[in-house]
DNA sequence: TGTACATCAGTGAACGCGCGTTCACTGATGTAC
DNA sequence: TGTACATCAGTGAACGCGCGTTCACTGATGTAC
């Protein structure tokens, strides 16, 4: 059902993709409209369902782009850190980062809600499963009792509080927090996740 | 503006209410409609604009009784715990249990986005910080080292942190996790945030 | 080199629908005299 | 007790709009002979 992704730099889906993301960073995601975006990508209106199955299909290739670039960011994080414990720090700070530098693109990923049966396609998914995987690495190191499976199950905890902490921070529904509170407070919070010894479970 | 509550348990405001909230617990917000929740509630579409100011007014009601509920099964939760390390951990259960038994309502407490310069207004705010006052009760005799502006950060640090680890478990948009895994991960990531004299920050 | 034909990305007007909100109107209830 | 009038919750047809998606058509490009 997926075409294999053109080389070119200038395809029209690649355009497509470039001028989803613009708009999906300016307005949100419900911003995203289909007139707006072939205008911008410089196509007809009916191209688009030429390019990509539907909207949703070219928000998922957008929320493809973004999780690419976090996890690229994630991974010169890993690089970063002298042990696992500092590692996780850095990753963390990492997260906080571009969540904050791509607050609607990064919203966007949580936000898409395919329709009842519909569930994201497995080129899709594969990537959220690789940004888990960074955690597992430095936790692995630091959880030395906990088995793969569990890691596994704490690596998505762990990526779920600190998702939930800065979501929640962001949106400023309730009571805005400071932005330079937040990385201090997902610090705490890793922090103790991840502390080996005295942590329970 | 906000009209003060009627105490009739038969007002349309009241049917009107009931019909919205059975709606949304079935549909999710993005299911309830104008018209159908006032054929629910048994008045002509019109009427809905005499009870409330619009839909989203309508919701906030909704939400507000929402949160109201889990305030109470926080008041009992409280009187639960023998010290307060117990009680966080049985807040936390009780968080969790809301939240599973309570899915499309809670999520329409988040989900709920008001239009660009409107904000919540505050006899629904007040609601919110409610519930974080009752977190920051046990947090504190367990943190007697940070100050109340300290508090009141961490405790909507965790509850955003559960917030985070549920909702994330919940919407299964990536790989589900089997529910009877959430409450244990839950418990971990609060023991973990609520120890005192190891814990970093 | 030239001609006929097939292919297919790209076009944009038109379709169709859902839905929030309005507004002129109705009719029951309460008040004044 | 009766009459005239005001009030206001409740009505539902109509408005208006936004927007995703389709589809008959165009025209450039490639292929066969």
């Amino acid at each position: 059902m997926e075409t294999q992704e053109k080389p070119g730099r200038d395809t029209l889906r690649h355009r497509l993709v470039d001028a989803a993301e613009r708009r999906i960073a300016e307005q949100g995601l419900a911003g995203l409209k289909a007139r707006q975006v072939t205008a911008d990508a410089g196509c007809a209106l009916g191209a688009l369902y030429n390019a990509f199955d539907d909207l949703d299909d070219l928000v998922l290739h957008v929320n493809a782009r973004t999780l690419d670039r976090l996890a690229a960011a994630f991974d010169d994080a890993r690089r970063g850190g002298e042990d696992a414990e500092e590692t996780m720090a850095v990753l963390a700070r990492t997260y906080v980062r571009f969540a904050l530098e791509n607050r609607m693109l990064w919203s966007a990923v949580f936000a898409l809600a395919l329709p009842e049966g519909r569930s994201a396609p497995d080129w899709y998914v594969v990537r959220y499963r690789a940004l888990i995987d960074q955690i597992v690495g430095p936790l692995a190191t630091l959880r030395p009792d906990l088995s793969p499976d569990q890691l596994q199950l704490r690596a998505r905890t762990l990526f779920a509080a600190v998702h939930g902490v800065v979501g929640l921070f962001l949106d400023a529904r309730f009571l805005a927090v400071p932005q330079d509170r937040i990385t201090p407070e997902v610090a705490a919070l890793v922090k103790a996740m991840t502390r080996g010894l005295s942590a329970a479970d």
